[in-house]
DNA sequence: CTGTTAGCGCGTTCAA
DNA sequence: TTGAACGCGCTAACAG
């Protein structure tokens, strides 16, 4: 039923390797004979089967990408940035959603890999030994987006979290705050909660301000969490006057938590959040937050990945991009300040 | 480099074909010989080519889809419900961005038809009569999801965006408002656009409130549009009472607007948003809205296509999915009444 | 510049 | 229960 390569020869009246070659663009094919192959592609309505190109020529200018949730704002920002640079490379990506389950990461690196991808972008909170094995059985290269392995075997795009945490926590302290909480990601995370956690001591540490745990707080990077954790903090004998949430959605339900007790952000309490989602900017007070290239990150890790799939050299595979602290009005330092 | 299914073949002493079938599940195999091979490709570490094996079968397990824009919160929420009925269903998405161009579109549509993909899930503000003759041309189903095409030759799944809007301004007229404005996406979009601006006029008509031209807004669904649109009605000489936004992003930059004014929600204003996304749980005061299933869009869509690629029987193609009226506090009336 | 000929890795008859 | 052989539609030498 579908016409193929055949057909198009026939009803052209050449071989099919020349109907192949212009279709493939090569350029030792004489003018009148393409328009001929061409007439006949348009005739026929012929249109090339790109699964029996992959298998000849081993490429199906596909690519994996395994991603904890499409749904949360962070990761669909990463995904837009991957599939825009996918596109303009000319490759289409195809996107699992892992639940950051770990058997499920590995299941869908299999099917990846069957299905025959040009490359993989893995994103996940940790990458274990089981992972590296994964990997390890690929013969196609393999990036790791907003993650690394603990020995940076693969290639990765990511910020320095703990820095941005330091930066984060050092405005806060900056800005005369004693009692400044921190709502954490799980510190089981290696990649993004940890971290942030460390940056949040060295940052106290370095203003000579002493650590105390009853002003951290573990959540889930969700709304609720954040709220939930703000009330608890705010029954304390001595509540904080200044909070760092590891997310942006935490981070507005700090400020509901706190504008539901009757205080002010941020003449009473600083908040500041992390990422930059859309949503900060869609709150009052518009919320300040250390801002990641999500779309960046997406983008340069299948800009990295196409180098790599193309064989080009690349200077240095493992990137960190820049993060930004941007002061909107959840912190009594502000633009221009 | 790579192990075939010829190497498993010699490594267990048998035939390719033999391999095939324990591969496939294929019950004719004496158990002792399924061992023999089953330990073969263990030892190996073979990977079936799902690319060869696509080209044999004329199958390849992946369906595609065409997306305005992941990132934003509908979309990768519909999306999400894609994924997760396509992965139940042992299918796999290649997702693409069409920004709703249509150029785009058409190309997505070629591209994936010619990756071989079993099925396709197109979404897109309008079925142009090229569209349908890019469906034509394709030889797998099709399904609209969250469009239709303006004959119904496609199977669809959508909410009733009219009646939909109809129940918005009619909860508005019955909280005694006279003065109710219509924030609307663009009136050309003849499947999210214009039916909410027809629904809207209706329940004015039916409540036997004249309509009024300046209480009508074009904006583009997102937060600016629907802050500015806003701060057009308040400057008005009598400005509207009540606000229905077509999308809860242009909600929220309504509550805003209003908010900046210096007046309150829903004391002085009551505002309504369309969607639910999960930012309509993220303000105050808490968003009422019209909440459409998006998960189930997605997730309805890809079940509807896995019967249509299975050749199953189908009742009716045209789903429609419920709306529901959420009512939390921007509104007067609220929860409970 | 063009045609012939092997595969690519696997599913699937058809016989045995 | 198993194997031999063909073909899926196309790319890529190679020859001419």
């Amino acid at each position: 039923m579908p016409v193929t390569i055949y057909d198009v020869a026939r009803e052209a009246g050449v071989s099919m390797a020349t109907v192949s070659r212009v279709v493939n663009q090569n350029p030792n094919v004489k003018p009148t004979t393409r328009k001929k192959v061409l007439d006949a592609i348009e005739r026929l309505g012929y249109r090339p089967n790109a699964v029996a190109r992959g298998l000849a020529s081993k490429k199906t200018t596909t690519v994996g990408v395994v991603i904890p949730d499409i749904s949360g704002s962070f990761f669909a920002e990463v995904a837009r940035g991957i599939e825009d640079i996918a596109n303009m490379y000319n490759y289409n990506i195809i996107l699992c959603n892992s639940d950051e389950q770990k058997e499920k990461e590995l299941r869908l690196i299999n099917t990846l890999l069957e299905k025959q991808v040009d490359g993989l972008l893995f994103m996940g909170n940790e990458v274990t030994e089981d992972h590296k094995e994964a990997f390890g059985t690929a013969s196609v290269p393999i990036v790791l987006t907003a993650t690394y392995d603990d020995e940076n075997r693969w290639p990765s795009v990511n910020i320095d979290n703990k820095q941005a945490a330091v930066d984060a926590t050092t405005l806060l302290l900056d800005e005369g705050h004693r009692h400044v909480a921190l709502i954490t990601g799980p510190l089981t995370h290696p990649v993004n909660g940890f971290p942030r956690y460390q940056g949040y001591r060295e940052a106290l540490e370095a203003k000579g301000v002493p650590f105390d745990e009853k002003y951290v707080r573990v959540g889930d990077y969700r709304y609720q969490s954040g709220m939930e954790a703000m009330r608890e903090l705010l029954a304390l004998d001595e509540p904080p006057t200044a909070v760092f949430a590891a997310s942006d959605e935490m981070a507005v339900g700090v400020i509901h938590a706190v504008q539901d007790a009757g205080k002010r952000v941020p003449e009473d309490i600083s908040v500041i959040g992390f990422d930059n989602i859309n949503i900060s900017s869609m709150v009052r007070p518009l919320l300040s937050t250390i801002a990641q290239p999500m779309y960046d990150i997406g983008a340069v890790s299948m800009r990295l990945l196409t180098k790599l799939m193309n064989k080009e050299e690349v200077e240095d595979p493992h990137v960190i991009l820049q993060h930004e602290l941007v002061l909107r009005q959840s912190t009594k330092t502000q633009a221009g300040e």
